[in-house]
DNA sequence: CTATTATATTAGAACATTCAAATATATAAA
DNA sequence: TTTATATATTTGAATGTTCTAATATAATAG
């Protein structure tokens, strides 16, 4: 039942369950960004910023080329983007069915 | 940066990072399971089995229903079953990469 | 060379998740 | 009732992840 690639998997799953994960790679929707350019859209740590994409570097998210001393990183395969648009799709439904349920119980009295 | 949506959006990602939990929807593919028959498919003691359904269940992944004693789950949003596939191409095209690059290195000799 | 800028890596503390075992609950049958 | 069966919850130890701070590396300019 855990097999290598069911762990593999879980991996794919687990690289994307960080914010500045999901973070970075809504920034890079447009196109490549350095570092530093991240840095200031994502406000975080130089060094926490470096760690993430270590990870998304790991899991093949993302590629990296130097310029100078500047590193640019991209998405290097673009159907992340669908899949990413689709989970949305399913968490948003999931999100309004919890709406829904407080909805429900709200109207009356808070008890 | 860090809005509840980013937060919301990695607890989703999150929970599809286990493999005992992406055993478990896949094996819901076909229509639900009671828990003691998803624990003989997963092979996994009956404790840690309804832990991670427990999580599928505040992610709002799998509902259930109860009928006598015995209580069966199914995915609560079929597109999920989508989604999933979307992202083994992905993670499939992330392998093969890896694969190619060990071909690279390994042909001549082991050094 | 040395200093500077940009980025990456490492180490350890803080925090979160998972697992295993024990206990709890809910239903039905006897 | 009591017992049996199916599932859920709780608790604490084991394990894994993230963050912070410090240090390392790589490229260039001076």
């Amino acid at each position: 039942m855990d097999s290598p690639l069911h762990l593999y998997k879980a991996e794919f799953f687990k690289t994307l369950g960080h914010s500045v994960r999901l973070a970075i790679l809504d920034a890079l929707r447009e196109g490549p960004l350095s570092v530093s350019e991240l840095q200031v859209i994502i406000q975080t740590e130089q060094s926490i910023l470096s760690q993430h994409l270590a990870k998304l570097r790991a899991m093949k998210f993302v590629s990296s080329r130097r310029e100078k001393t500047t590193i640019y990183y991209h998405v290097h395969d673009r159907e992340v983007y669908q899949f990413l648009d689709l989970a949305k799709n399913i968490y948003v439904r999931q999100l309004q069915q919890s709406q829904e349920m407080l909805k429900e119980l709200m109207p009356s009295d808070i008890d």
